[in-house]
DNA sequence: CTGAAAGCGCTTACAG
DNA sequence: CTGAAAGCGCTTACAG
């Protein structure tokens, strides 16, 4: 029942340990037969490296890590991660590369966390994900000298690798397509304001309105709740000049205004255009079912996992843009049939 | 930058390494003043144990493994497992165990890659999940001599501990609450057959009515899926004799039974009180917002957590009963006001 | 092309 | 109470 070990290998195939790696790793140094009889035996015998002998002598771990900061709470219905996660391992695995998890409250608890990792030398590498427009991890890990790869736009004072795709052109498209529909009075309810993300949503909001000479309706922070999107909802449809579309930087918050409007008595999409800035059933789970801006989240997850493991690799740090999300229309939106409608 | 050793740590102290170790763990062998002075360089340098190294030498990766078998595109819009995860690692970290976390489509996959990370020792015990009643990882498990800890009913086959709740005792509350409330035809919408938790809720509705003289109306068996939930619930609403209350086996079929009522014309609560198996944001979202079976999931995982670090501390197996979830009533369920109801 | 040996950084019996 | 040494299972220069 012992786990066999390449001593074991050896043994059976009359050579040196060192011969039995050079055959499982596909080193020269061994004679085409005498590799081959090896395999044959390993596989026999189910061997598999000890990784934690392996990881010793290569000082490698062939494990990264992935921390995500945030409120165990606000671990919400966001199917994002699992999605994210479920992309990255399906990369990772065929590099035979495991991934170690943690959920903590915040970034100080994340650099310690990944601090400990990598003092442990338990990851030869980081995904960093919720980039902050300060964020004081980026300058942190390059201290560290922790390879690492960016889940977000390339930072100007970083050498790390970043995946990420456009998000100012996403919200360019939806602008344009709202706009198109004869809206003017367009306001935004925007994601935690200090993510990077919602700094280029914003500006791209406003450049984007600004093209068609027309300035936000409103713009409002919030946290990404439930609650925060019902009450921006809230507040924008009993001003006096209310939006005639609302764009949300999620899906839970555009539920949340798509609520509110049917208790205010808003008609949605007769008074009122949604369009959501992340796609999921959520959005396909309501009425009117909610445009929203859409994207392949799996598959940004196996391209962050490559470029970490090419930069593991020791290639030179590239960057990699990803697809940009694209306009899913939906019940939520139509054409503005109000007074001040262009003819 | 050089990460220390405790060669160096050695040096600076003027000891050798075994006299480090001993202090570092806490042994005896050591005198209380120099133990002292090597705890406070260590600390001093920022040591922190090579995981690979420890592991070797120990034959402990202090790493547990937890695969989630299921299609990545269900792995949807539940709370569930981030929560649990979340719950898993406060523990986990406590007791300086990392988590490994891999997502694969079934069964078979599944065995394959905790195989792998057995053979290769970089876990040392493992956390299985979404049970079925004839569930060939059991026995595999055993057979590979794994610890791990079960996510469910203890089997009677088996010497695995397990986690559990009282499924039976929840739905018997429920059912005991709607006819409570006069129901008389009462309908469930199931999850997957195949999981043994699905049988257990299964059972105990049918004993649960039975105690009052009652039948299940209708039992539909489903994948959990918005779609399916949807299905269901059209089926039972276009049927002559129609529920007056169905309790779906998580929040997100609940939800699909809330919209296909709309749809219909049945008015919820009035004509359908609905029960959701599965409390989660989602269920606040939606008007009438669901009554539903609550837990607290965070603490199940932290609960799992535990019991398996307790099987790796070398006590004896044993199992662990969580708390019972707790009917949260909402706005979706009501007396029954039909022509039927009792005076 | 092959074998014997050192080394990765720990833990842990084993002598003193 | 302390030190010197073997061993965990690999990889990898280094001689032959």
């Amino acid at each position: 029942m012992k786990r066999p070990t390449i001593n074991d290998i050896a043994k059976r195939a009359g050579v040196s340990i060192g011969a039995v790696s050079f055959a499982l790793n596909g080193r020269p140094g061994v004679s085409l037969e005498t590799r081959r009889r090896i395999i044959a035996i390993a596989d026999e015998m189910g061997w598999r490296p000890n990784a934690a002998a392996r990881g010793l002598s290569e000082s490698r771990a062939h494990t990264v890590g992935l921390v995500l900061a945030r409120p165990a709470d606000t671990l919400g219905i966001e199917p994002f991660f699992m999605k994210f996660i479920s992309g990255l391992e399906s990369q990772l695995t065929l590099s035979r590369t495991a991934l170690l998890l943690q959920v903590v409250p915040d970034h100080a608890k994340e650099i310690e966390a990944v601090g400990a990792w990598w003092a442990e030398r338990r990851i030869d590498g980081l995904i960093v994900m919720d980039l902050w427009s300060e964020d004081s991890r980026v300058a942190t890990l390059e201290t560290m000298k922790i390879p690492a790869v960016l889940v977000g736009r390339p930072r100007p004072d970083s050498a790390l690798p970043a995946v990420w795709s456009d998000d100012a052109a996403a919200v360019a498209e939806t602008v344009d397509y709202l706009v198109g529909l004869g809206h003017t009075r367009i306001a935004r309810v925007a994601g935690l304001p200090a993510l990077e993300h919602t700094r280029v949503r914003g500006e791209a909001f406003r450049v984007a309105l600004a093209r068609h000479g027309l300035e936000p309706s409103a713009i409002i922070d919030t946290d990404y709740t439930w609650e925060a999107g019902a009450e921006a909802t809230t507040f924008l449809l009993t001003n006096r000049q209310r939006p005639t579309a609302i764009t949300f930087d999620n899906d839970v918050m555009a539920t949340a205004g798509l609520s509110v409007a049917r208790k205010l008595g808003v008609n949605v999409p007769g008074e009122l255009s949604i369009v959501a800035g992340d796609d999921s059933q959520l959005c396909e789970m309501v009425y009117p079912p909610l445009s929203a801006l859409s994207r392949d989240v799996q598959a940004y997850g196996m391209n962050t996992a490559r470029t970490l493991l090419a930069l593991l690799d020791g290639k030179e740090p590239a960057s990699y843009q990803d697809a940009t999300a694209r306009l899913r229309i939906r019940g939520s939106s139509v054409a503005r049939s109000g007074s001040d409608r262009p003819v």
